[in-house]
DNA sequence: TCGACTGAAAGTGTATACAATTTTTCCATT
DNA sequence: AATGGAAAAATTGTATACACTTTCAGTCGA
């Protein structure tokens, strides 16, 4: 059997469980438990745990077994600075760059975020707007991009989770629409500056300062 | 036993084997003789090579095995693009907030770094070229900008390794000498210029464009 | 001689077994 | 009733067993 198949669909589930927040930060993840539900032996599921540690989704303690994380407030801080670092530099190379394909592309996801508010679909609509830098990374045909944002989006959904304050989250979609707007523009610098105020809002929306909401461990 | 502790030595010691070119790519990682070698059970062994997957220092074929990586050029140059969206980012950010506490602990760095040159240690100064970029992002206190950016210089060395061509390296000390002064003038326009510059040279240095040379698998 | 088949050897993929640790339960003691 | 502690149950960490796939050597046939 491929050794990833299996492994990987058990680490796609669970990463997305977490990310759409079924699971919560904190919640145990007994092996048994997860090899009875997944069909498996406890022997696939480690191989799955031991990835989403790497994905930083979960957290292993010794002999006590797998939570799902808990990010600090200091490493909120620190993802969205790389967040701000990487989105940045991708902005001004994507407008150095652009196609027309690119455009209708970003344009068509665009109008899906905001049918997504529209009918009130909140689950469809986070998956969307963290969809939309992804999707940059990939249109400009940079994988290891792709897949690194990715990784720090996922991030970000638990963080969201445990951090959301107000939900400032709701005019993600316009952002997006004016930073589109600034692309077609081919205004470089206009693009990156909404880009960066987009990412500061989406991060000031969240309560860094305060203690571990109730979710605490 | 602590879970992690046993696995990590592992993915530790392979890292660095393939790291410092000890285990070239292409090389067959045969599971019962790794773990013949580290004298611990297959088990320990996979869950190690799964890690080291993710962190694209090797690969697994179906029923095949694992191999050390052979990072394609398309590959070497996303993880070059992705590094100077990150560096260029963060040399920023280091100008904008640097102390002298900073400034000194880089002025060691580079110091170690010809300390290295001159007395020929190839070795030791490829290790220490890569740290100079981590240690900038450790020295800003941000872990998670810390460990992406040394995850890239790790596939980075394995880029080096099967691409090198001319010995551009040779000049990278200089080129971090020059940033560190830069960075000391508070010169930010000047330091990311340089950092940008640094970056492609290195990659310049590097022959993508050619098919993969003698260490075809 | 070359090529294709065949069977053995080696290696991977998953499950299970077992030791060690933690958690829970339950009873005794204050 | 509350607390402490010991035994039992559950859970993790590692090793081993076993089925299945690939690899390779050797043989047979053209």
């Amino acid at each position: 059997m491929d050794s990833s198949t299996a492994t990987r669909s058990i680490v796609d589930a669970l990463t997305k469980a977490i990310v759409e927040h079924r699971l919560h930060p904190g919640t145990k993840l007994a092996e048994q438990k997860l090899a009875d539900h997944f069909g498996v032996s406890r022997t696939l599921i480690r191989q799955a745990l031991f990835q989403l540690v790497q994905k930083r989704l979960i957290r292993m303690e010794p002999a006590r077994g797998a939570f799902v994380a808990t990010p600090s407030s200091d490493e909120a801080r620190q993802v969205f600075a790389v967040r701000r670092m990487i989105e940045i530099e991708m902005t001004r190379s994507f407008v150095r760059n652009v196609t027309p394909a690119q455009i209708k592309a970003l344009k068509d996801h665009v109008a899906e975020e905001k049918a997504a508010v529209q009918r009130g679909d909140v689950a469809g609509r986070t998956d969307l707007l963290g969809d939309f830098h992804v999707r940059m990374a990939e249109l400009m045909g940079n994988e290891v991009l792709a897949q690194m944002l990715g990784e720090l989006i996922s991030r970000c959904a638990l963080i969201t989770l445990m951090y959301q304050s107000s939900n400032a989250a709701e005019h993600s979609a316009e952002e997006h629409s004016d930073i589109l707007k600034a692309i077609i523009a081919k205004d470089e610098a206009l693009a990156v500056k909404l880009m960066d105020e987009h990412l500061r809002n989406v991060e000031e929306g969240l309560a860094l300062d305060r203690k571990v909401p109730s979710n605490d461990i």
